[in-house]
RNA sequence: GGCGCGAUAGCAAAGUGGUUAUGCACCGGAUUGCAAAUCCGGGUAGGUCGGUUCGACUCCGGCUCGCGCCUCCA
């Protein structure tokens, strides 16, 4: 039985869809001002992985991820840079969509941007404003009360009355209380800006999920993600938003992914301590950046070092060296297998990857002891459940930076061809000289009785 | 200050009220011309103080330390 943690209740609750067999899923994306870095690509692989997850499990999903397109940091940007800020947010589109597949993230059903449904984000508005949940002020910003939803705090586990408001933020003079949020900007002269009854401007951040929510997935769908620093104040406020819209419950279940730590801190925007996602990607595989995620529980926080990027890539390794001169198909998936069946439970288990992960060493365990295709084919099945061991062994073990080109593979067949030669003539001292060169630049050679083989080390 | 999460071996990271997690590193053996890979075996755990229990790393409480949210942030 497939189960979550569900941060609405806090605590791991069975998955029950509200309509069989399909699950509605959406997650907060990117506001598109500047290159991703490891903490997006963190939601990016694990929500991949959840939605890989359910189809594995015979769900039909519709999984939606959107993208905010405008926003103040957004103008601030194109302002700076002196673009229209919609070339600003494309070209971080397309930056993201390549970082994303290279992580071989599957690109979600519907990848909505905010300026695409500020109609819909309007009519919401004025459902709240007939509702008694929203008020426009005198400023032409109109605002959420969020002193009219009685839940308000409900899932970030505040009350309004511990929340200290003030205390850190300058109150907005036109808010009614300083928790309010904004649901409508009025514009500033030379701002992007559309019309609305309450004058030209542009939406709130919080309320274009709600509004792309509900357009996409229904008023009332199953799942939705995100990072754990958008529980409070942007989910929060989605849900006030959306309840208080369609009287209705918004989401059943909501799952937050943990932060990625740079020395047991936090990688964020605002510390200024991230690496982008290309960044990474200069000097280590995908995969292994893919592996690194995923052999930690997506609630837990995960410390990025280059020193634990080397562990990921030893241990993909030992993976990859037991798919070598295995087939490269994998069959159809027995659930009742018993390494299946493990990594079934453990996935079910509110998607516990290191335990599944933990599966596939076994198996590669027992490939390695019994030489047996059948079980190799069940490695890159559940691998590929994970989205990875998809690639040809050779071709990941060979994978290496640029840096140690200056052996070009047919170099190194070159020289692994004399080598062979020398100790055919029991010239090991010139065989083990030709070993120790390519070991400096990099590159391992190694024999068996079907021949001599290289990898990267 | 309010609310919440965590503390597992050299490093990383799970499950589990009593029996091997797993990976990397390390030690011994097999294999190899020598290696590498692989196989077999091995040591090193559960912050701290109490409590519950026949038995606790696992449950409960105190303490200490770390982290996060309370402001834009994935």
């Amino acid at each position: 039985m497939l189960s979550f943690y569900n941060s609405l209740t806090r605590r791991k609750e069975s998955f029950i869809p509200i309509n069989p067999g399909y699950v509605g899923l959406y997650v907060c994306g990117m506001t598109v001002y500047d290159y991703c870095h490891l903490g997006h690509a963190r939601v990016l692989v694990v929500f991949d992985m959840l939605v890989r997850w359910l189809r594995a499990s015979g769900f039909r999903v519709t999984y939606v991820r959107n993208i905010t397109d405008i926003d103040d940091k957004i103008i601030k940007r194109a302002q700076e840079s002196g673009e229209p800020y919609t070339a600003l947010t494309q070209r971080f589109i397309d930056a993201m969509h390549e970082d994303g597949g290279r992580l071989g993230v599957l690109p979600p059903e519907h990848e909505p941007r905010a300026t695409e449904y500020v109609g819909e984000m309007l009519d919401m508005i004025s459902r709240l404003i007939a509702n008694g949940h929203a008020y426009a002020a005198d400023n032409g910003d109109v605002y959420y009360a969020v002193r009219s939803f009685p839940t308000y705090g409900r899932l970030s586990g505040k009350s309004l009355d511990e929340l200290n408001a003030g205390e850190r933020v300058e109150v907005d003079p036109y808010k009614r209380d300083p928790l309010d949020f904004v649901l409508w900007k009025a514009a500033k002269p030379g701002e992007p800006a559309w019309p609305s009854p309450w004058g030209p401007g542009r939406p709130g951040w919080h309320i274009e999920c709600s509004a792309m929510g509900s357009r996409l997935l229904g008023e009332h769908f199953d799942i939705h993600g995100g990072g754990q620093d958008l529980q409070f104040p942007h989910h929060e406020n989605e849900i006030a938003q959306s309840e208080g819209a369609h009287r209705c419950t918004f989401v059943n279940y909501w799952l937050h992914n943990g932060f990625v730590r740079i020395d047991n801190e936090k990688m964020s925007k605002s510390l200024g301590n991230f690496f982008t996602i290309r960044e990474v990607l200069e000097r280590y595989d995908a995969e292994v950046v893919r592996f690194f995620i995923l052999r930690a529980h997506y609630r837990s926080p995960l410390n990025y070092s280059d020193a634990h990027l080397d562990d990921a890539r030893g241990a993909l390794t030992r993976l990859y060296t037991a798919l070598r001169d295995m087939p490269l198909n994998a069959p159809e998936m027995d659930w009742d297998a018993p390494y299946a069946a493990r990594f079934k439970a453990a996935m079910d288990d509110d998607l516990n990857t290191p335990e599944a992960v933990a599966v596939l060493f076994d198996l590669a365990a027992e490939i390695n002891r019994t030489h047996d295709a059948a079980l190799a084919g069940q490695l890159r099945a559940l691998g590929g459940i994970l989205g990875l061991l998809e690639r040809d062994a050779g071709t990941f073990l060979q994978f290496g930076p640029v840096e140690s080109a200056g052996y070009a593979p047919e170099r190194i067949d070159a020289l692994i061809a004399e080598r062979i030669a020398a100790k055919k003539s029991r010239d090991f001292a010139r065989a083990d000289a030709i070993r120790s060169e390519l070991k400096t630049a990099g590159i391992l050679l190694e024999d068996s009785p079907q021949g001599t083989t290289w990898r990267r080390a």
